[in-house]
RNA sequence: GGUCCAUUCGUCUAGGGGUUAGGACGCCAGAUUUUCAUUCUGGUAACACGGGUUCGAUUCCCGUAUGGACUACCA
């Protein structure tokens, strides 16, 4: 069973590609790499109903941006071509066809609306219909006609599928790598249908066709696929193929409440459940990480520990170190809620050593649209002295302005309790000994100013609150004279003069 | 309803027959600071329940409860 490690993402191109589909991606990712092997993607587009435009192209995209490529898919290495299975569709109809001629398959004819009145008739005496070994016999299916009839309703172009004959009687024991031993008794399985009345195949024919062709040696999927999973492993036998090792990830659930989280969730609590933004047929968007400023490691690194962990107590791991330490067997097994403010944490861990020079860049965008014109280098110092505040790069400006910007109001409560009668008077003294400082780095401004504090008899607290506020406008933000430093000493004069002024 | 899966602090989790049940997020408090934030220190808080097995179960087994997934000519 040692074949070469070939894992695939293989997501239907319905929407935007969710959270839940991001983690299965990169556990796939972290897997296909940890054993040196190949992760492709597969266009999982046999559904003609349901495809949306875009959605193909959102997907890679959002990949690419998490840094978690593929190795393999439409476009890229085309070993398997094409990776679309719409694509592919002529070759899905033999594999049925090979199915129905072992007599592991059978053509049916029933109507949806037929089989639907059928499981509504059940459900109301409490029952459940199931379309398999002890109901195929009364059904309308090459099983119960005679072959001539059939042949001569499939030449008159009426409309049928190809079902699965799931065997009767038997206790399936089957291997999660996650998940351990699992048992299923087939006659509760029932003869899914392979090939639709529209020509393509179902995903479960065409997923099995296409993970062999492609010589998958893993499934990693989601847990919602855990209850097809004997209908695949038959699926396998029936064609006579080595069935990949499947492992089956515990879903994403909603942070409050219970259930799956969705996309509704997101946009409800405030927090992004999409890599990139989409934006809906109905002029509505959803927000995306990239879009709402999360670094792409910072997403990777939390989702990599929703579920899984090396056993350690390490929790911010970088790609390499995410590739080298992951390991199927210690995913767990039950279902995890997300957590928007440990996403957050993760974030402000990134964000901390993100590159000021880069930070700088994007927040000089903001500067230049307001007409603010700062040399790169002073940009670059004030991301350095506030960014330790900042999760995203866009609470830079809010935390940054009294920089660029002379305040314009001073805050009401830390006026009351710092602006005494004499304050203003004080800190005319104090500008007029500033006016006649030559050196306007931080430390001197810094020695000058407390030695001046301490001449007086003043106390700090008398000057340095005060003293902020006027230059800042609120009692926050870094070092005071580093800011000092920063606006310079004209600026500094006039925005305690203008305090002084204003507040009396 | 049926089938399958799961269950350790509020959340993500480590652990595993004998432990003061560990860490992280959050929250609270203290320290530092001229302020806010950061940082540091400390605190809060958990083995769903009932039966077994055992000298001893949170850990193993069986039930129950709860949660989840699936139950389409969707993936």
């Amino acid at each position: 069973m040692s074949r070469p490690v070939r894992v695939r993402f293989a997501p239907s191109p319905t929407g935007p590609l969710h959270i839940g589909g991001v983690r299965t991606a990169l556990f796939n990712y972290l897997f296909a790499k940890k054993h040196g092997g190949t992760f492709y993607l597969r266009i999982e587009d046999t559904d003609q109903n349901r495809f949306v435009p875009g959605a193909e192209e959102y997907i890679v995209e959002a990949l690419n941006w998490l840094g978690i490529p593929f190795d393999e898919g439409v476009g890229v290495n085309e070993k398997f071509g094409p990776y679309r299975q719409s694509e592919r569709k002529e070759m899905y109809a033999q594999y049925a066809q090979q199915l129905i001629n072992s007599g592991w398959a059978y053509y049916a004819f029933d109507s949806a609306e037929k089989l639907d009145e059928l499981r509504k008739a059940d459900e109301a005496e409490g029952k459940t219909f199931i379309y398999n070994h002890a109901t195929r016999g009364t059904l309308d299916n090459s099983l119960s006609l005679p072959a001539e009839e059939v042949q001569k309703r499939i030449q008159a172009g009426e409309d049928y599928v190809i079902r699965f004959k799931i065997p009767a009687g038997e206790t399936l024991f089957l291997h999660d790598i996650i998940r351990g031993d699992i048992k299923f008794d087939t006659n509760l399985l029932d003869d899914k249908v392979l090939f639709k009345s529209d020509g393509m195949p179902t995903y479960h024919l065409a997923n099995i066709v296409d993970d062999h062709l492609m010589e998958t040696s893993h499934v990693i999927r989601g847990e919602e696929w855990l209850p097809s999973m004997p209908l695949h492993e038959l699926l396998y036998k029936a064609f006579g193929w080595d069935a990949p090792q499947f492992a089956h990830l515990p879903l994403i659930l909603k942070p409050v409440g219970n259930g799956k989280l969705s996309k509704r969730d997101g946009d409800k609590l405030g927090f992004p459940v999409f890599p990139l933004q989409w934006n809906n047929a109905d002029g509505t968007s959803s927000m995306g990480y990239r879009e709402q400023g999360f670094l792409p490691e910072a997403v990777v690194n939390f989702l990599a520990l929703l579920g899984w962990n090396p056993g350690t107590e390490q929790e911010l791991f970088t790609l390499d170190e995410l590739v080298q330490l992951f390991d199927l067997e210690r995913v767990h097994k039950a279902g995890a809620k997300f957590d928007p403010e440990k996403n957050k944490w993760f974030n402000h861990q990134y964000f901390q050593r993100a590159d000021n020079h880069v930070l700088a860049t994007e927040l000089n965008h903001h500067l230049v649209e307001q007409g603010i014109n700062k040399s790169i280098e002073v940009v670059e110092k004030v991301v350095g002295l506030v960014k330790e505040r900042a999760t995203f790069a866009s609470e830079l400006w809010a935390l940054s302005d009294y920089f660029f910007v002379t305040p314009s109001s001073f805050e009401e409560k830390a006026v009351a309790k710092q602006w005494k009668p004499e304050t203003g008077a004080i800190l005319k003294e104090l500008a007029d000994i500033l006016v006649n400082t030559l050196d306007f780095t931080s430390a001197n401004t810094e020695s000058v100013v407390k030695a001046w504090i301490e001449q007086k008899g003043l106390g700090m607290g008398k000057v340095m609150p005060p003293l902020r506020l006027a230059l800042v406008g609120d009692l926050k933000g870094p070092h005071l004279f580093d800011i000092i430093e920063i606006i310079g000493k004209e600026e500094t004069i006039g925005r305690i003069n203008k305090a002084a002024e204003v507040l009396g």
